[in-house]
DNA sequence: GTGCCATACTGGTATAGACAACTGGACCCC
DNA sequence: GGGGTCCAGTTGTCTATACCAGTATGGCAC
């Protein structure tokens, strides 16, 4: 059983631990929506940790929509929100799965980088601070789809750079490896013509039509956790979206 | 000067008070985006609170959106979300509009043609049946932006090809004058290059990357009512979406 | 039964203090 | 000039404690 660790070097804050295991038990089912949690008296004893920090990790989850607390009532857990309509947010591998292609990474290169104006503007960090870019080109059933350029902040991934799976999913690694957990994205999309540093990755004629997606994903806090730039093959993919009607337009 | 009072019969709790003050300073230009704020313990020496209940002031803010923490330098004021309005099902009036441009419209061609193979697809229908096909050439503040095709099933909109008034939002006229309401759609984007038909109506290069955007739009009852192909110009045009995470995955 | 109240739970607010982690600038050494 | 170290100031984490406020329950008086 992980217990809550404190003093070892490195570790993470207790309230982030506490919120891991939420995290998890609400994932893995031991949680479902509408259960009570432990009151915050007996989590504390539980964790021996003391109210206040045990506060600061329910208080962060409310606000990311997990739980939901009620005065003189307790804790509970929230029912996923209903976002009818909109695609889910996912990731490169998952997407071409979905799609009944089979995807496959090369790693082009990964460095840790002081964060340019534009990237800086993006993650909402202070230019020059320091970011891990990771560059890799993506294939779907053996054939060049998305030349994929990734900016994390080194801080919230401290050590990401010298992993040695960074051809997989890299949301897995975020959420496995550092609990981070995407929530939300903004993405752009426009049509733009390939230079040659695009042609020549995605193997097609300089100046064919590829579409750019830009996209700042989010985490459960509203930190900005990633800005990725991919140039899809004009003549290989196709966004996909759904749109619903706001109220009171 | 209205000091943070505490004691008094139903007053608000110190944290609140503080926030408060906080927004009506951002709200009167006291404090603008970028300005740092006064640190935590100056804050609480000058109301006179505890730092946790200044830190809880400061981390509503921050979870409102309207500061944000750099550790070891301060909390500042953040700058206003832009990306208001951006979502939401609209036509390409309301679009160009939201974005400080001025929507102008060219109807190229209307007519009562029997439904392709395609168009039948999409709109559901049995292929041959009567379909409206509008042709319109969208511009921005008098510049090309868009070139689209949109097809209507003739039932829903009969006598739609004897309008006048085509030039302005369809979506207006079908909710005036037909009682139909768009309810979703679903959108796919894909990058093209420009051929000789769209490249002379939106005055660019054969070859040039364009935004294809299909849209089918559905009205309450679920059932289609557009069908729409629109080729924008990728040097003027970018598409965005908020993608938000599927509980379950 | 009905109504009320005491009680024992829950989360909400607030304090004072300690130490850690990080930033930026001053300062010194080479 | 270049490269350190040190320091003052900032936010970040955490403790221990106290009392307030809302909710459910059960028992008592009527």
């Amino acid at each position: 059983m992980p217990v809550i660790s404190r003093g070892a070097r490195g570790r993470l804050p207790l309230y982030t631990q506490l919120k891991e295991r939420i995290w998890e038990m609400v994932e893995q089912g031991q949680l479902k929506p509408g259960d009570q949690l432990p009151s915050e008296r007996e989590l504390c004893e539980r964790y021996n940790i003391s109210r206040m920090t045990c506060r600061q990790a329910l208080s962060d989850l409310v606000n990311e929509g997990l739980l939901y607390r009620m005065q003189g009532r307790g804790t509970f857990v929230a029912s996923p929100k209903v976002t009818q309509g909109l695609l889910g947010l996912t990731g490169f591998t998952e997407d071409m799965l979905s799609r009944g292609l089979i995807p496959e990474t090369l790693v082009l290169s990964v460095e840790v980088v002081p964060a340019s104006n534009k990237v800086a503007a993006f993650l909402e960090l202070a230019i020059g601070e320091r970011v891990v870019r990771l560059v890799r080109l993506r294939l779907a059933s053996g054939q060049p789809m998305c030349l994929e350029q990734c900016h994390l902040p080194e801080n919230l991934a401290p050590g990401l750079e010298k992993r040695r799976d960074l051809s997989g999913s890299l949301y897995k690694i975020l959420s496995a490896h550092y609990g981070l957990h995407m929530v939300k994205a903004h993405e752009t999309l426009e049509a733009v013509a390939a230079r040659e540093r695009e042609a020549e990755a995605l193997e097609v004629a300089t100046g064919s039509p590829l579409l750019l997606l830009e996209r700042v994903t989010r985490g459960a806090d509203g930190r900005a956790m990633e800005y990725v730039r991919s140039f899809y093959r004009g003549d290989r993919y196709r966004f996909q979206t759904e749109l619903v009607r706001h109220e009171g337009e």
